[in-house]
DNA sequence: GCGACAG
DNA sequence: ATCTTGTCGC
């Protein structure tokens, strides 16, 4: 089955509108999410996704949750979420804990039509959310210092507005690329992302998410 | 037309 | 993202 890019797009302009970026409230829970592929061979379309709810600030594991689905829409760059969001929200709905607010691995507003997976997202789960990408998709930046905390603002090249940021999180690592999902601001977000103490390149939440999916492929692969 | 392009 | 161990460098 094709992609349907007009539609697609039409869908992203319509889901803008409902976008929020107002500050950011009291944060108690926080959960970070990942998604991968039960078996790249035998099962090549079945995917699984995880969510961990972690205490903030203190970054204790709450609770784990899993789901699996079949995934039929293929990866196109700035069309992400059609492929990956089915699966994170039944994951979601699965958890008892509600967090106060999402890490989505992938974008936010720093996005061609400003509504990457992480602002798509939150607008559906009606949750704040902060985009958290390895790697830069849309907008400007200059490279941040090499020493972690270093940031630059990453900025829309049509309205040179700002979008969001490129931090590094660590020393002599590459940076990762944040913005705002929904129900946060620009500043909340950096600032937010900030009081993250880690010892990593990826935020904790993300990280934690990525090592439960790898540990339970691995109990299906082998039994 | 060409290159770039989250996961 | 995924196939993959050791290895080089800070």
């Amino acid at each position: 089955m094709k992609f349907d890019f007009k539609k697609a797009k039409r869908a992203q302009e319509i889901l803008k509108k409902k976008l929020s970026l107002k500050p950011l409230g009291k944060v108690k829970l926080i959960a970070g999410c990942d998604l991968t592929f039960l078996n790249p061979y035998k099962t090549p379309t079945l995917g699984i996704g995880a969510f961990v709810v972690l205490s903030y600030p203190s970054l204790e594991v709450i609770e784990y949750a899993y789901e699996i689905l079949e995934i039929k829409v293929p990866y196109i760059p700035s069309f992400l979420a059609f492929r990956e969001i089915p699966l994170l929200i039944k994951t979601f709905r699965k958890l008892k804990n509600k967090p106060d607010i999402v890490i989505v691995d992938g974008h936010g507003i720093a996005h061609p039509r400003k509504l990457g997976i992480a602002a798509h997202f939150g607008i559906v789960e009606k949750v704040p959310t902060i985009g958290c990408a390895k790697k830069p998709l849309y907008g400007n930046f200059k490279e941040p210092c090499e020493k972690k905390g270093c940031y630059e603002e990453i900025y829309d090249p049509k309205t040179k507005e700002i979008l969001g940021y490129v931090l590094r999180t660590k020393n002599n690592v590459k940076p990762i690329y944040i913005s705002p999902g929904n129900l946060i601001t620009l500043t909340d977000t950096l600032s937010f992302m900030q009081t993250l103490k880690g010892k990593y390149r990826i935020p904790e939440p993300t990280r934690l998410a990525h090592n439960y999916l790898q540990t339970l492929r691995k109990g299906y692969n082998s039994q």
